[in-house]
RNA sequence: CGGGGUGUAGCGCAGCCCGGUAGCGCGCGUCGUUCGGGACGACGAGGCCGGAGGUUCAAAUCCUCUCACCCCGACCA
């Protein structure tokens, strides 16, 4: 069999990068960090935006859309907010282009420079604040409970595809709200959607926890995360859900009359998942064949393979198939292609990840049987013809819970705990070229005493970061492994992407 | 943004050192034989060698500058 997809052992990145080839998510374009989604991508990215779409609207948030432009001067309004952004802004300095006077082209016109400069979203807190301010009067204007799908830009050095490029998708919460509790509660509530969709849609496992006052998104008072473990022992940042406080709303001056007739600040919220779920998903899932896509966010789910090729007999009987998948609500599609054969066919629809494969032929129909394959254990079984519909359906929901279990497994036993500093970093330091060329050391769990000078030192050391602190851990009194200092509770380490 | 590497046909690469009419494998098209795990044969199409300057009678090849991608580092969802 042709390979055509790097192995995981050899060489983690490349593999990652011929996943997205092959699987025909992205490619490149002619400009830096920016990559164009092709359609299997994008039906990916649609797949997860309706569901967690869906989870905002159940939960009382509407959509709406702000500009792409903002001001320079409102990024500066929170001084925290512009620290964090400052460094990675595009910049908008002009609006008109003009015939270059020497006939080589067009230029920017110099007498369109704007008189402020438009900076292009980082993400929309400022702006959406600016806006709020108009909205919000009075207690009874609240909450307000506002999603939008957008795109950001941020201007990465260092760019891969989904994971991070300059440019991406993603939706943006930003809800106000009258009470300090409500607006935590929201925050909270949020990080249960995102957990959910991580773990029942994705079927990747996460951890839930708060992130260190280093590692808390600019500008607010609290950032809770969820974090996933990738299959080279890297962690990966999911989704974030913010607390504000009142920054925002003392930052672009949005207050409220209260029921006692008294004027308060308004308590915010923000969260946010991006496309580089893709990305995730693709490192959680995918083996050395190709893609392997969750059933519940798969375009196509079931693919029915005519052997050796498309005929009116099979045809017939494929119809009748998807005609009873596609009554269970399943999503099939019949590969009408009668110039490959079905051995490629067959490697090609792993690579792209269809959860699963029929194969009808001439002896299946004899038989009155269809072969099933499925993509996560590449097992093979014939199925009466009469039940199939019954048996994908199953099969499709233990696929979902299967690769749930494959990722859960590996969490756990690449989480290890460390009660010293050595064992920490021969962790981080040892390599299980078995597992990935680039291993990072999976999930430690490992006493820290608080300080931001600690964990600063750990990640000079190891590049390990604190990437939470759980919150369903226990409470267990301990030593912070590099000071010795007394800690409360073990928080979760990785390197991280 | 610093260090290293790579850009030649859709993809993977050779050619560059030592300048002289652009090659290979896969893929692609047509026809035939095939077809239950990436078929085979014949014929054929496809490239101003990432881009811009320069040196030269002559540049994929030498020089300068740029752009993009990959790896490592700092920064980050």
């Amino acid at each position: 069999m042709a390979k055509e997809i790097t192995n995981r052992t050899e060489n983690y990145s490349q593999w990652y990068l011929d996943i997205v080839k092959k699987a025909d998510l992205a490619d490149n374009s002619a400009v830096r960090g920016c990559m164009v989604i092709k359609p299997n991508g994008y039906a990916l990215w649609e797949n997860m935006r309706d569901q967690l779409d869906r989870m905002f609207k159940e939960t009382g948030h509407v959509n709406a859309y702000f500009p792409l432009f903002i001001p320079k001067s409102f990024l500066s309004r929170e001084a925290q907010h512009v620290e964090g952004f400052a460094k990675e802004c595009a910049v908008v300095t002009h609006h008109r282009l003009m015939n270059d006077p020497d006939g080589s082209g067009v230029i920017v016109d110099p007498s369109s420079k704007l008189e402020e400069e438009l900076i292009v979203r980082p993400t929309s807190e400022t702006i959406i604040w600016d806006t709020y301010r108009g909205w919000i009067q009075s207690y009874r204007d609240l909450p307000l409970l506002i999603n939008q799908w957008a795109n950001v830009v941020r201007w990465e050095l260092r760019v891969r595809q989904f994971l991070r490029t300059a440019e991406f998708l993603w939706q943006e919460g930003h809800t106000a709200h009258a009470t300090k509790a409500e607006a935590v509660a929201e925050t909270l509530s949020i990080l249960d959607i995102y957990t959910r969709f991580a773990e029942e849609y994705m079927a990747m496992p996460v951890i839930r926890g708060i992130k260190t006052a280093n590692e808390r998104f600019a500008g607010a008072e609290e950032t809770y995360c969820i974090e996933a473990l990738m299959q080279d022992g890297k962690a990966l940042q999911a989704g974030t859900s913010h607390f504000l406080g009142q920054n925002f709303a003392k930052a672009f001056d949005v207050k409220f009359l209260n029921e006692n007739n008294i004027e308060e600040y308004v308590w915010a919220t923000s969260w946010g998942v991006s496309t580089r779920l893709i990305g995730a998903l693709i490192m959680a899932h995918s083996d050395d064949d190709g893609m392997v896509i969750p059933p519940k966010l798969a375009a196509t789910q079931v693919i029915i393979v005519p052997i050796p090729k498309p005929s009116p007999e099979i045809g017939e009987a494929a119809d009748k198939v998807m005609k009873a998948l596609r009554a269970k609500g399943i999503r099939v599609k019949y590969d009408l292609d009668d110039k490959k054969r079905p051995g490629f066919k067959f490697a090609e629809h792993e690579m792209k990840g269809i959860p699963v494969r029929l194969g009808i032929g001439m002896r299946d129909l004899e038989n009155g049987q269809v072969e099933v394959a499925r993509r996560d254990t590449k097992e093979k079984k014939s199925v009466p013809f009469d039940g199939v519909a019954d048996y994908v359906a199953q099969l499709l929901d233990d696929i979902q819970q299967n690769l749930f279990d494959r990722a859960r497994l590996f969490r756990d036993t690449h989480t290890t705990k460390v009660d010293n500093f050595d064992d920490f970093r021969s962790l981080i330091e040892t390599p299980r070229p078995e597992l990935s060329e680039s291993w990072g050391g999976g999930f430690i769990s490992a006493h820290w005493d608080g300080t931001t000078e600690t964990e600063l030192k750990i990640k000079e050391l190891t590049k390990a970061t604190i990437r939470c602190i759980p919150l369903d851990a226990e409470k267990e009194a301990g030593q912070c492994i590099l000071t010795g200092k007394p800690s409360q509770g073990r928080v979760l380490f990785a390197k991280a992407y």
